[in-house]
DNA sequence: GGATAAACTGCCAGTTACTGGCATAATACC
DNA sequence: GGTATTATGCCAGTAACTGGCAGTTTATCC
């Protein structure tokens, strides 16, 4: 066992269990849903409602202040149930963000390899967001906002991360036939990648915090597209080729560095 | 207030108590330590029995599978006073990372930039491992074992990482007095310092895995530095510029990518 | 050296996230 | 309509963590 990648078992509610491993959001189905078993139907809204209310709930009561029983009370399931559909609290807070790195891997795994690979991540990132639904962008947003005020969920929000890029490199290896092991440039281009996107996405959120949230999507991808696009300049970076006048002087304390040793 | 970036007081020891941001490990004394107080010593040994106990204990018996309450018997002080060293379980499992990461950001916080800064960050970087105690690199790779092969580590060790990486970009913007919402390569300059930290070290454990950890500390150092000057070449990494002949054929099902939209 | 102040420690009782087991209820299948 | 499947609820339990207070140890001042 290389290392304990994401499960992704079918599609969500009850299913595997284990304490605090990636997390299996997924939600694939939007519109064939309608013709779904009923019992599946009834599965997904519950699963939606419990991401919806937590998430209004975290955000206007705080995520350590409302208890999960808090939860569970206003959607009327029983805390074993909860248990059954996500494997913690902080997962259904984020669950908008698992919606999209199960999207992110998926187009990553239907890719087929020509040409610079970082071009191809980025344009698969594109796709992900695109075949997510309408009201996803408002509730990533809404997500993100929350994870930013808390740290229990921003450390979730850096494992899931990590999670996937893992996930990423492990099918690049496949579809490049090389181990990440020989070949250096491939795990950091996972490292790039995901570089990017949390970086534009950061981009992505100062800029809708002003203006309301109008098309949120295509906004996303902008950012995320232009942070990719910027990582040949960012290696080069410093302080001759600021574009900006630097204020000289005072360097807040501290001489120049003295050798250690 | 920007974020929540970790505090760092003085030292060691019982003060603040904060849930889950960043963990404030540090131990910055190493030779003058016996010119301290007797009661700052004796709150140094106790840090570092519960630091020592916990990871060989963890090592033999699993994170998960050993509580707290085993810790604590063992190392003989109540469970209360355990939670005035560290903060969490997990803090006292990755310890010798915690010390690592106070070193590393000390180190840039001493910094005078003058040429390219990814060579600067990768200098630091080599100087505040060498400025741990010798036992450290043993301990470093032991609790590295640890996390890989505990999701809840894994976790913690990927938040710890990204509040790094928050500290070391507000520091570069301090000194370059630029912005890094104003230009985009600074906060990527960030992203990938810390990918290089992180590959170059997945390397070093490989690499010491199989010899046995004679001086982990220069290997360590090496190979991080190998992962900063690889930096550059990965960016172009494409199947044509592949050193070895990929494997043709078969690229695990899945045709080539349909557009989606 | 002894008294006062400060800091560290232990105990207790409580909260909350999370889990296994089993009985019950709802749905699918025939 | 009867039966197998599967989701749900309840119960009791564990383990991480926290606040409060009392007791003890160390520093400080005289």
């Amino acid at each position: 066992m290389p290392s304990l990648a994401p499960v992704g078992n079918g599609f969500s509610g009850p299913g595997a269990h284990r304490r605090y491993a990636g997390p299996m959001t997924v939600e694939p189905l939007r519109n064939e849903e309608s013709a779904l078993p009923l019992r599946e139907r009834k599965k997904l809204r519950t699963r939606r409602l419990l991401a919806d209310t937590a998430l209004r709930m975290f955000l206007e009561g705080g995520f350590e202040e409302t208890t999960l029983d808090d939860l569970v009370d206003t959607v009327e399931v029983s805390v074993r149930t909860f248990f059954r559909y996500y494997s913690s609290k902080e997962e259904v807070a984020m669950a908008a963000e698992g919606e999209l790195w199960e999207a992110y891997a998926s187009e990553v795994a239907r890719l087929r390899i020509s040409g610079p690979v970082l071009p191809l991540l980025r344009d698969c990132y594109a796709d992900a967001v695109r075949g997510l639904s309408g009201d996803w962008a408002r509730r990533y947003l809404a997500t993100r906002k929350l994870a930013a005020r808390t740290p229990a969920l921003r450390v979730y929000h850096a494992g899931t991360t990590q999670d996937l890029q893992a996930r990423l490199v492990e099918m690049l290896e496949d579809k490049l036939g090389v181990d990440s092991r020989e070949d250096v440039r491939l795990r950091l281009i996972g490292e790039m990648a995901l570089a990017s996107v949390r970086y534009g996405t950061k981009n992505w959120m100062r800029a809708l915090g002003h203006r309301g949230g109008a098309d949120g999507t295509e906004t996303l991808i902008t950012e995320v597209g232009r942070a990719f696009d910027a990582l040949p300049g960012a290696l080069s970076l410093s302080p001759d080729t600021l574009d900006r006048p630097r204020r000289h002087g005072d360097q807040k304390g501290a001489p120049t560095r003295p050798p250690r040793g």
